[in-house]
DNA sequence: GAATCATGAGAAAGCGTTTTCTCAGAGCGT
DNA sequence: ACGCTCTGAGAAAACGCTTTCTCATGATTC
């Protein structure tokens, strides 16, 4: 055996030893299971006291077969975004005595799989964020990590509930406000490559293209954080476009700073928009117009969702595929352009 | 027992009936313990791989009596400071194979002990960001919870590694560099009352104070976020003073906009400074002069202490007590006043 | 060729709980 | 006063793994 008696963490066999009792009735009182004599209870209830007798979470769970954690996987933990599912997640879950455990897969998408199961194996549910997984993947995925709870990503398999986000909806929106202020010229500063959120905004650019076929529309490749934003100034000014799409608000503030930094006023000369709403999105100067995700619901409602699941444990019936539309939040870095397009 | 055999995840009886081994065997071979015979390894092995075999973490953890896991808490996971140690510990643990767990006390203070506790019993070790709980209950709580690495707080325990940061000397560097521009009359907006940081920096101020008899320097009572800095602002308009030294970025963010509003110039009319450089620091209007705190380092050592302790269990050896010094970071929130002060 | 030794596999104990099983004793009815 | 039910507590099994203990087998040496 590992270690010989050196002087253990004090187990619910002291108690049981010192109120006198077996551990089974120490373990009855404590969980309150089965009925024991008011008598007994109390003693061993003072000498839980006395020694400060706290159960041992990993024996409770051998025995239980549950753990009472759920796990998360994030690409990045950086992105306030994820940050932002995390935390509504973690108090949420909280308030039902549940942990959450982080694995943050650092943009290293062959690892989210692994994660994912090391994650789920440690937990009894993992919720996770993986935009930029291929679908044949997730699909293979998905059934061995039950519960789960997806997030802007969607399963074939219908007992998986996922949460998204209308981001096709919503840069819809994002583009006709720019062209009802006039915008004739526009550009989609786009995201990462294979990210599901990223096609969704494609998908919707492109019938936005078909209602509008008299407004220009560019795409230009980026990433999705403040530097890809910040490093696009140049090819953004290149492009002659008035209004410009930002994947999200971090690429649109790094972009207000390139902008700023070659003297090109925002609004006046270009238009800018992000998405999500960041907490931050408010502050940049000038205020960012922006698609609202209600983010902090996000982490609430994914652990409703989870909790559903493992309540209901086995049954598999099919759930809920939540999707949210973004709220326009106009401000003040869009604007009527000044000169007139082509 | 709980679940009669109800098709139960495939465990390691499994492997070991398809392998025609005990299951000691199959367990030596998986953590490569002891010699085992080519052959019957290989066997194993294949066994193994044909059934997906994955060792169940809470069984090992049960025998081993370690969980690979290690618990973070934070008062506030809304806080970009604690966002960023949460990532820098989760990825550098996570390099050695180590997991967090989350405690977000959700600012009340009086749950932080029992968060920690609990923390510390699902988990190899503990982080605690606790900077309202009070000097007394640290005392008391930190021996139970070791390893426990201490963030921006200190213990007479000398076994207790801590990181902190020098607000002190942060906060007057930043006044002096206000009075250098030629400021006569500052206030600080300080922080949550009973905060350890905060404590700090009106040392270093009353410090800064006996240095500089001649300098105005009036304390206001603020908060710790965005909306606090935005609802101090008819107070620090009021004030008088021309140099203002917030609690935090957060803090500072808010004032801006709030002054932005009351159409108050930074730093024409009134110079700002911030502390912590959190990454949209650089971003705002104008860009926030601050004191940068290394918080990435902060989050990766903060692992390495930890990591250092869970090795050498046991020996209760004294522990390094790592102190940050923050580096000014003058951007344009800050210049000399216009107007001749008193 | 027998005694010694090394190798390596199975049996079983242990980690700290919960829960089923079992059974002693009390209470009740007739 | 006997037998019945019922209450409640202890014994023991189970959760899934690691590791010590034990012992069989085959190799080595004099």
């Amino acid at each position: 055996m590992a270690r010989r008696n050196t002087n253990r963490r004090i187990g619910i066999a002291d108690v049981a030893e010192k109120a006198g009792v077996s551990h089974a009735t120490v373990s009855r009182v404590m969980n309150g299971n089965a009925a024991v004599d008011p008598g007994i209870a109390a003693r061993v209830r003072a000498a839980a006291a006395e020694l400060k007798y706290q159960p041992n979470p990993v024996g409770r769970s051998l025995a239980l077969g549950k753990t009472d954690t759920i796990g998360i996987v994030v690409p990045d933990l950086a992105n306030p975004t994820f940050q932002a599912i995390l935390r509504g997640l973690s108090i949420a879950a909280a308030q039902d005595g549940y942990r959450v455990l982080i694995a943050d897969s650092s943009e290293v998408t062959s690892e989210e799989a692994i994660l994912a199961g090391e994650a789920r194996r440690r937990c009894d549910g993992v919720v996770l964020c993986a935009p930029r997984m291929g679908d044949a993947e997730l699909e293979e995925l998905a059934p061995t990590l039950h519960p789960l709870v997806l997030i802007n990503r969607t399963t074939v398999a219908t007992n998986t509930p996922s949460l998204s986000v209308d981001y096709g909806q919503g840069i819809q929106e994002l583009a006709q406000h720019l062209v009802g202020l006039g915008h004739r010229r526009l550009a989609f500063l786009s995201g990462p490559e294979h990210s599901a959120s990223n096609r969704q905004r494609l998908v919707g650019l492109e019938t936005f293209r078909k209602e509008h076929p008299e407004i220009e529309l560019q795409m230009l490749h980026g990433g999705s954080n403040f530097d890809s934003g910040h490093e696009s100034t140049e090819a953004i000014i290149a492009s002659g476009a008035t209004g410009i799409l930002a994947f999200n608000d971090l690429v649109a503030m790094g972009l207000l700073s390139g902008l700023h930094e070659h003297g090109v006023r925002v609004p006046e000369d270009i238009s800018v928009t992000g998405f999500d709403d960041i907490p931050f999105a408010k502050y940049t100067t000038p205020p960012l117009t922006t698609a609202a995700v209600p983010i902090n619901e996000l982490g609430s409602l994914a652990w409703r969702r989870m909790r559903e699941q493992i309540q209901q444990a086995g049954e598999s019936t099919t759930q809920a595929q939540d999707e949210f539309s973004p709220r326009m939040e106009i401000r003040k870095s869009t604007a009527a352009p000044a000169l007139k397009p082509a």
